[in-house]
DNA sequence: CCTCCGATTGAACGCGCGTGCAATCTATGT
DNA sequence: ACATAGATTGCACGCGCGTTCAATCGGAGG
């Protein structure tokens, strides 16, 4: 029922060691049999076993890619580019999706059993032992949009503290003084970052911050805490919101209050995901380069997984390398 | 380096296939070796191989999940239920992220390398040809949102007509008489249903479609199908779209046109994404079931895969299950 | 036509693990 | 104390394929 290769050597008359070397990059075949081989073995419908390949060979072809919950934009958007270029450099992605309360530790160990290549880990957060675990299985691990601290792990992230930098430096600009700020959620690597890109910010012109709450990340969050800004008695003339999503809440708020955006207040969020391009809400915001993000995430990973296959412990570990890449203004109606 | 079964046996005292049952759920061994040998192992840091383990027992805990591309948010909404389920019946999704030009067949094929114990597809069409390769690769397969034509291939799908149907009731209801459409991407399954059950619904009460256009699923598409719709001379009173992303597109055509929704016009979508219940839009629409679609989906392909390793072929093949899901009529400000 | 070297080839081993089978052990029953 | 059924255990084989190593082939040079 199931073709192997030793179906296709028996009928192409070869041994099956040929049939494998038909089948591998730069092994020593006869051209003129390769051919001949790889036509039998279609004929056939054989495909080589990837799984059997992966047992000896210490190369599966898989890549352990741990994302938050796709239902977020932000998130969604990631996957969509991160996935397309695992598959672009030939890996095959095993999706791990984890929900803000999940244990993250028991699942990618679960992936380590399946001898991944490598990892990428855009969510969650990992401990520096379980990383150094990955490595010790012989599968590098990349974070995206996080880094880990005091560490020896590749990370690609983007520079939140500068995109902070350029909404203030927008908003003051144009006139705005009285900034109020909605985080995401707390402890979150980029939260910590984007408030303290803001908290500086501020300091170097010498202006306090209005307000500040705390959301979720989540739209209904932004959309809550924006009102509660906006009813208070001393009103915000800007509002920056940890994210796009909680921006767009924040820009229901204002109008189900009747505010007018951007006269009344104005309103700026993170990342650009699609929906702040949206005829509706218009909303400026901070380009996250997640394209670029992704593309050296497998930059990344593949040298280490290259660097890992050839050198066997006998090279010191590269240090880590941690990619910092510039975010950009996207000025739209919002603000 | 890495912890083999034949180093906790000699670390525990006993032979390498006493590790193997300790692990294996349900085989024979006495409960007190099974504890120590388990214990052992932990202090080691021993995880039986997944891939070695696949290459016997023909389960590998792989499937194959083709979805379209997740930047659109009812393909993301999709993914993220489907992703749980699969996770939750302790399988690893291998992520196949079509675009609307891929071929599909290779990528199957390739996942199919990896002796997947079965695969959904959400995404794409495949050919029967294909799903019959499949099959006999020992891989069940399951159509999500779409049935193969004259078939033998599970599928579970909401039901596109009754949508249809529901939403024509409602908009008639409320004494609309103009209605118009604007289609997703055409040849797709889904389309095609939902077309033909808005000329159904139409029949049935001796109405006319007043125009009809055709967009590609996008958000710009429904932008700018509904700007050519509002000011052609023969103006719609009603905008039913192909999918909920387009009809956020027209209630920003109509507001741009300066024109009130529902008042000048209504607008209905379809699936009920996320977006669909905020603020700016409260789009009318109708409810895709998407977890309980990915429930069935789930239990077919478990249903599926155990009849498939109970029985080697001596069973005649179990008659293809499509199981129909019907869908929620939900009712805000849009229509 | 013979020799010698490099290009090909085939046989065999091992990757890590599940499992059938025969051997061993345990606890009954007498 | 002895036999016996049932519970455990170890051995050995095979899953499908990559790869080393020695054997074979081909042809260029003499």
């Amino acid at each position: 029922m199931r073709v192997t290769a030793d179906d296709v050597a028996e009928a192409a008359g070869v041994s099956r060691a040929m049939v494998s070397r038909a089948f591998t990059e730069g092994a020593p075949i006869a051209a003129r049999k390769r051919a001949h081989v790889l036509a039998v073995a279609a004929t056939l419908g054989y495909r080589p076993n990837r799984i059997a390949r992966g047992l000896t060979g210490s190369q599966t072809g898989l890549i352990a890619l741990v994302v938050g919950a796709v239902s977020r934009p932000y998130e969604a958007w990631l996957l969509e580019t991160l996935s397309r270029e695992i598959r672009t450099a030939r890996y095959w992605p095993l999706l791990l999706q984890v929900q803000p309360g999940d244990e993250l530790n028991n699942a990618l160990e679960d992936a380590l059993a399946y001898q991944v290549d490598g990892a990428i880990v855009a969510a969650g957060s990992v401990s520096p032992a379980l990383a150094e675990r990955c490595r010790s299985s012989g599968a590098p691990i990349v974070m995206v949009g996080r880094v880990l601290p005091g560490d020896d792990t590749d990370a690609v992230c983007c520079d939140n503290r500068l995109g902070l930098e350029l909404l203030v430096d927008h908003l003051t600009r144009s006139g705005r003084k009285r900034l109020a700020w909605i985080g995401g959620t707390p402890d979150t690597f980029s939260n910590i970052e984007r408030q303290n890109g803001l908290m500086e910010a501020l300091d170097r012109r010498g202006l306090n911050l209005l307000a500040a709450r705390t959301g979720d990340y989540s739209v209904d969050s932004g959309l809550a805490q924006a009102l509660a800004l906006l009813t208070a008695p001393d009103k915000p003339d800007a509002i920056l919101c940890g994210n796009d999503a909680m921006a767009l809440g924040a820009i229901a708020a204002a109008r189900r209050l009747g505010l007018t955006v951007p006269r009344d207040v104005a309103i700026a969020g993170f990342d650009d995901i699609p929906a702040a391009a949206w005829e509706p809400y218009q909303l400026t915001t901070i380009r996250n380069p997640v394209l670029e993000t992704s593309r050296e995430a497998l930059r990344l990973l593949t040298k280490r997984i290259q660097n890992d296959v050839a050198s066997s412990s006998d090279v010191p570990a590269r240090t880590a390398e941690i990619v910092r890449l510039a975010p950009e203004l996207v000025i739209r109606q919002s603000a």
